[in-house]
DNA sequence: CCCTGATTCGC
DNA sequence: GCGAATCAGG
């Protein structure tokens, strides 16, 4: 891989936009960080006015389920099936934060659509993130056999006016 | 250990 | 001139 002035010029760029050199390698491709490094000395570009960001903006890992259900197989250790969810146009009010399930719950699941004030319900995800979602059993399980069912209440973001509660 | 830039030195 | 190897630092 040569130094074009093409390449040179989106260097320049890129260096002095404050990317570090392995960004900048990944940038332009084929090159390595201390390619970069080596020719930002050669062309006595070294010496930036400030480095952005020390604190390096990793990604986020992703969080574990935050309902036990999501993970906890049954007594005869066959998994649970999948989640069924249902994605909504929803302000979710958490009333009630969950708390860590006593039992596993192997039942069928219903979406919010479905929830009664009787079932076993829950959250799924953080309030505010794009994958929340909700999701609850049909069985009457109640707060003697599912102690993490959260109290809810749920709004539709376009239309405040019509608030529900599941 | 991860990352960073700086430097060296064989090619 | 180039860049891998290496170094020093956060």
């Amino acid at each position: 891989m040569n130094w074009t002035d093409e390449r040179v010029e989106l260097l320049k760029k890129l260096w002095s936009d404050g990317l570090s050199a392995s960004q900048i390698a990944a940038e332009l491709g084929g090159i390595t960080r201390n390619a970069v490094i080596g020719k930002v000395h050669r062309l006595g570009l070294s010496g930036r006015a400030k480095a952005v960001q020390s604190t390096a903006p990793r990604p986020r890992k992703p969080r574990a389920p935050s309902h036990p259900s999501m993970v906890f197989r049954t007594a005869g250790a066959t998994a649970l099936a999948p989640v069924r969810t249902v994605d909504l146009d929803i302000e979710p009010i958490i009333q009630r934060a969950p708390r860590p399930m006593l039992e596993p719950v192997s039942c069928e699941r219903v979406t919010i659509m479905d929830l009664r004030e009787c079932m076993c319900r829950w959250p799924i995800g953080d309030p505010g993130s794009e994958s929340f979602r909700f999701c609850g059993t049909r069985s009457n399980m109640g707060s003697s056999y599912c102690s993490y069912h959260a109290t809810i209440a749920y709004q539709p973001a376009s239309d405040r006016r019509r608030r529900a509660v599941a």
